[in-house]
DNA sequence: ATCGGCTATCAATAGGCGCA
DNA sequence: TGCGCCTATTGATAGCCGAT
């Protein structure tokens, strides 16, 4: 999406590389969400980053 | 997206759910695999549908 | 039950720039 | 470095019908 096309392979620019990162983790762990919330199901999203961070999401339990 | 819009709230209708659980996690599934190749990040994602399956995705081991 | 194909429509996001 | 804002453009998906 956005201005132009984009392949799905290794991105050279480390810049470039964070960047793309950062928006498309925001937007995975959106969509993570939405799906625990629409079909009701509990999923684990694990993220290690090249920088050595760990980011996850995990699905809100469900209330009895 | 899609014809008219979508809430992010439980959907109600067993049926409706299952379909739109197919779709969405190929698209998680899909989105997880883009992230891991273009920002070279290992990730694991974890699915515990309502039926009681598993479904997982994880990041091919990087090459070294 | 678990998807595949099709199409109209909305949503994610690449790229550029800015800020802490 | 880690992100926020903005816009044009591509990508994802709801709804429907059918296949296995």
């Amino acid at each position: 999406m956005g201005r132009g096309r984009s392949e799905i392979k290794r991105i050279e620019n480390p810049t470039q590389r964070q960047s793309t990162f950062y928006k498309r983790r925001d937007g995975l762990f959106k969509k993570a969400r939405e799906l625990s919330v629409l079909c009701d199901v509990d999923l684990l999203l694990l993220l290690f980053s090249t920088s050595g961070k760990l980011y996850h999401y995990l699905s809100p339990t469900v209330p009895s």
